[in-house]
DNA sequence: ACGTGTTGTCATAAT
DNA sequence: GGATTATGACAACAC
């Protein structure tokens, strides 16, 4: 049990992670949710660690949790939550719910391109399914992607074979053919539909038990029974793909898969793979995925060479298509910081990704749990450091929309750099304004009212309970209590009680709920040492105070505070407030807490209790609105903050939409720009084959080829062509195709 | 001494 | 209309 525990805390964050990457989406719910809440804390983040508090409210809940109606609690309660997890999921990379489903890419007898995920059933995770069984799924799945890549090769060097003029057989050892064809993009035409629908064959991929193979010969789809197991694939893909090796070997390997026995030809393992290997313990189940994923860089790294402008313009993602060398022109994007000393101790043996996650907040995502990071969690640092993945020209598989998803940002800056010919420097610098603050400074991680710290302090102090500190805390749930003594003393006193304790249990902290850990040493470089007149403090009553700092060690101040006090009375003027001091002075016959925290109704039956005079009344009436007052102004402070921390938040959000948009709109205009390209080529053609009726070839300076209305082409001499396109705009640019 | 951040308080408007 | 809440402005205070 402690083995599958170990696997389960340690290795389900990064499997997840690992298999989101790979374009498996899990389903962790069941899990985070039926069996270990606090695994869905630290990933889906604290459920209410920012929320305000109201005292004066809470008295008025059954159990502290609950929300006042008439409290800010209420919609904020829900719109922080909201707002907070939004941010979380910003650079977190997201976890799915509610299902398993993995993309495999397959290729179907009808020559479509298709993605099996997309359509075929989802496979849910219960709690009924086995690890072990789930792990060996995983396995398959990133097997699959593994097998699939080699597919692709394996098309591309068939789509070689095709565009190939004389269809000889290729030379599988040799890359001079590759270089030929690089270099020979727009002499194909003649061959184009022929290409066309050899790519189609070509890509025609599909995931499941039988392996269709396109015949390079006759285009025609063979089917074939797919036999081998994981561990076969594992031993074949690892005894074939060593790490820097050059490209040939790889042409070897798909020589053999493509072309050879049963045993190699059959890339794609049936689902039911955990059946065929049951003895795969977890331990070389995870070791085998890490090979695959140390194998699909090999392959993507070495995909980039094959990658010609031809196929760009088949169904190849534009964007990843053309970033075959971006590894070698930006590696210091990726490489410092996946190699840096943090991302390391991320991603070490004793505490994986869970560290990451449990202390990362919406400003330090990227530096803890990044997209960039994530690849530096899984990928060999010399490999990650040429960020193979994010740059690698793949199909339009999952792994593609996960990465690009969750590495936007920084792909972003990539492509932008590169296609819209930013230099360096403006890269960095485009990266700093994503990156930076606004010019608030309101890092949340430094800021003491921030959700971020309020966590921290939270967590800090729950997990400590066993301290004197704590203890205090915790039992009397007396956040915003000055001391230890009051609490005990309005326990006694009954008066505004029943509800502190159950308020402590929810870790819920008010604006100025971190004075109470100004004495823990963690917290002491954060809050200044104020000292509260908190509503829900009965220190009011003179006769019951005690000396402050109970609950810690007393700061030098304190103590220069109490060498110089005279005499105990003294002692508790400087520690009162206020208000505390003249209501002592006034005698009032309670304690400031209740005057400003009951009831109206209760308020008013307490002062016909009491016998006061106009001064005495009035003074109370003025605690109780400066009180009030008080609180009011916390909650709105907090709430300014809250506001400028969301609206800094929607800044980055807009910023990071606005980099995405530009980075598609790059791929529009070079997309559009190929195609004008390819028409232009297409109309060269046509026209230097088009022969007048002495067969004589038209001069282009004198005619040119116009579109009709009605979709005919037509030969037009230019000067026809120019007087027609003086008067709309439209014609002018049908001229230019 | 000065700047900055925090907090309490007041005045006032809004609820 | 009174009670409460929200908020800008100011002052006191701590660092």
């Amino acid at each position: 049990m402690l083995y599958l525990k170990k696997y389960f805390t340690e290795g389900l964050i990064q499997f997840t992670i690992l298999l989101s990457l790979i374009g498996v989406r899990v389903d962790v719910d069941t899990y985070l949710s039926s069996q270990f809440p606090p695994l869905r804390e630290i990933i889906l983040g604290p459920s209410s660690a920012y929320t305000q508090t109201q005292f004066h409210n809470l008295r008025n809940t059954l159990d502290g949790y609950g929300i006042h109606p008439k409290s800010v609690d209420l919609d904020y309660f829900f719109t922080t939550r909201r707002l907070l997890n939004q941010v979380r999921s910003l650079d977190h990379l997201r976890v799915p719910s509610t299902e398993l489903s993995a993309w495999l890419v397959h290729r179907d007898p009808e020559s479509v391109v298709s993605v099996a995920g997309q359509s075929s059933p989802s496979i849910v995770l219960d709690n009924g399914n086995s690890l072990e069984d789930w792990v060996l799924e995983a396995c398959s799945s990133a097997l699959m992607f593994v097998l699939k890549d080699i597919d692709l090769i394996d098309i591309l060097w068939r789509q070689d074979i095709d565009l190939g003029a004389g269809r000889e057989v290729f030379d599988y050892s040799s890359r001079q053919k590759e270089s030929e064809v690089d270099k020979r993009p727009q002499e194909e035409n003649e061959d184009g539909v022929e290409r066309e629908e050899s790519w189609r064959n070509g890509i025609n991929l599909q995931g499941g038990q039988t392996h269709t193979r396109v015949d390079g010969e006759t285009g025609e789809n063979i089917p074939e029974e797919t036999s081998l197991s994981l561990q076969e694939c594992l031993r074949l893909l690892e005894a074939t793909f060593p790490f820097g090796e050059e490209p040939e070997l790889l042409f070897s390997v798909l020589s053999l898969t493509d072309h050879e026995g049963p045993s190699t030809s059959q890339s794609l393992l049936p689902p039911q793979l955990p059946q065929a290997e049951p003895s795969l313990d977890l331990e070389q189940q995870w070791q085998d995925i890490m090979a695959i994923m140390e194998l699909q860089v090999k392959i993507y790294s070495l995909l980039q060479y094959f990658l010609v402008p031809t196929l760009i313009n088949q169904n190849v993602s534009l964007h990843q298509a053309s970033l075959p060398s971006c590894s070698q022109e930006f590696p210091h994007f990726f490489g410092p910081e996946l190699d840096s000393p943090s991302t390391l101790e991320a991603s070490g043996p004793h505490q994986p990704a869970l560290l990451s996650l449990s202390s990362s907040n919406s400003s330090n995502i990227n530096s803890t749990f990044g997209a960039t990071n994530l690849t530096g969690l899984f990928l060999p640092p010399l490999l990650n450091g040429t960020s193979n993945i994010t740059c690698t020209p793949v199909l339009q598989d999952p792994l593609n929309s996960l990465l690009e998803e969750a590495m936007l940002d920084e792909i972003s800056l990539l492509d932008l750099a590169m296609e819209e010919g930013f230099s360096q420097a403006q890269a960095f610098q485009l990266e700093d304004e994503l990156d930076s603050d606004s010019g608030l400074s309101l890092d949340s991680s430094h800021s003491p009212a921030s959700p971020s710290s309020s966590e921290t302090s939270c967590s800090s102090s729950s997990s400590s309970s066993s301290s004197t500190t704590s203890a205090t805390f915790s039992e009397e749930g007396a956040v915003g209590y000055t001391t230890d003594s009051e609490a005990t003393l309005e326990l006694e006193e009954g008066a505004v009680g029943g509800y502190q304790p159950e308020y402590s249990k929810f870790c819920r902290m008010s604006y100025q709920d971190l004075s109470q850990f100004q004495n823990l040493p963690q917290l002491e470089n954060i809050s200044h040492n104020h000292t509260y007149n908190l509503p829900l403090s009965p220190s009011s009553d003179p006769e019951h105070q005690q000396p402050l700092n109970t609950v810690g060690k007393k700061t030098s101040r304190d103590k220069q505070q109490q060498a110089k006090l005279q005499s105990p009375q003294d002692f508790l003027d400087k520690q009162s407030s206020r208000d505390e001091r003249r209501a002592r002075a006034m005698k009032i016959p309670f304690s400031n807490d209740k005057i400003i925290n009951l009831p109206v109704e209760e308020f008013n039956e307490l002062l016909a209790k009491h016998h006061l005079s106009e001064a005495q009344l009035a003074l109370i009436r003025d605690i109780r609105r400066r009180g009030k007052n008080k609180m009011a102004a916390q909650n709105c402070r907090k709430r300014k903050l809250d506001t400028i921390l969301n609206l800094e938040q929607g800044v980055d959000d807009l910023r990071r939409t606005k980099a995405k948009l530009l980075k598609e709109k790059m791929e529009f205009v070079r997309s559009i720009r190929q195609m004008k390209q390819k028409v232009q080529s297409l109309y060269q053609e046509v026209f230097t084959q088009l022969r007048d009726e002495d067969g004589r070839p038209y001069p282009a300076s004198e005619y040119s080829l116009q579109y009709g209305p009605d979709g005919s082409i037509l030969v037009m001499p230019r000067s026809m062509v120019t007087e027609q396109s003086r008067k709309p705009d439209k014609k002018q640019k049908d001229k230019k195709k």
